[in-house]
DNA sequence: GCTGCATGATGAA
DNA sequence: TCATCCTGCAGCA
């Protein structure tokens, strides 16, 4: 579940039902005992994203920094909740709504200078895109001084933030450019073409609350994905078949001839 | 009931 | 490149 649209659409609904008012902190879990009962009953004043990471601002506390790693999640519930399970990390509460979260790869305060030194190993977030350091020029710079296959650059957080193994995939394929073409000789327009396409399929992630990069029309069933694990199925474009291998140590997807090296040049 | 895998990231080697 | 951490569930017996 959790690339940047995931990350994005929790902090909206977070926002929504929590922001403003003081909120009961605790750790069900026990194992961020020490920070809940640092924010317990403190005003939550704000959520920020940076691609897959999440800060929460509370009035005279340090920020909760969460990221939910491969597994976390996030559960709501209005009214009475169920009782926390074993793997309940934290859990928040105010006017009648209650927030589990489990699994989180990260649950931490941070200071100021830890959030800052989070925030400068990671790239530009194209759900910010427009605002300052979140721009395509951002992005298409770093990916200029990476000589790393591009299937492997678009998901280094610190080249690009919030795209996660699914995108990578689609985005290459919406671009037409081969996984294995190396960043920096990736030209700038086609690199400029990447952002704007992750800026695209992120923001319909968040509305939708799907990862979807077919378009509706041609949607057959719930198939929403060009390429991504559909090794076994002919490519939706040209009929051909769907390479699959392994970039940054996980699995990619890609067509061999929609998505040539050379970019059709 | 068990195994392996997954939309993530880190740190050691 | 590999082991590791965390949870849930599909697939298989």
């Amino acid at each position: 579940m959790p690339e940047g649209h995931s990350i994005a659409r929790y902090a909206a609904q977070h926002r929504e039902l929590l922001v403003g008012s003081q909120v009961a902190v605790t750790s069900p879990q026990g194992r961020f005992a020490r920070g809940a009962s640092r924010l317990d009953d403190r005003e939550l004043t704000g959520i920020d994203t940076h691609g897959k990471h999440l800060f929460y601002r509370w009035r005279r506390a340090e920020s909760l920094h969460v990221h939910l790693g491969l597994y976390g999640k996030f559960t709501t519930f209005h009214g009475a909740p169920p009782p926390p399970t074993q793997g309940t990390r934290l859990a928040m509460q105010a006017d009648g709504v209650t927030i589990y979260l489990a699994g989180p790869t990260t649950c931490e305060l941070v200071t100021p200078s830890a959030e800052e030194r989070i925030r400068s190993r990671l790239g530009p977030d194209p759900l910010q895109s427009g605002r300052r350091g979140h721009s395509a020029a951002e992005f298409v710079g770093k990916l200029s001084r990476r000589s790393i296959p591009l299937g492997a650059a678009i998901i280094d957080q610190a080249v690009l933030a919030g795209l996660g193994n699914i995108y990578r995939s689609e985005v290459l394929f919406l671009t037409g450019l081969n996984p294995n073409t190396v960043a920096n000789q990736v030209p700038e327009d086609k690199a400029v073409e990447i952002w704007d396409t992750s800026v695209a399929l992120l923001r319909r992630g968040v509305k939708e609350g799907v990862i979807r990069t077919v378009p509706r029309s041609r949607i057959a069933g719930n198939q929403r994905l060009f390429v991504y694990k559909r090794d076994r199925y002919p490519c939706r474009r040209c009929g051909g078949p769907i390479s699959t291998g392994t970039m940054a140590d996980r699995s990619i997807w890609w067509c061999q001839s929609c998505q040539s090296t050379d970019h059709g040049s």
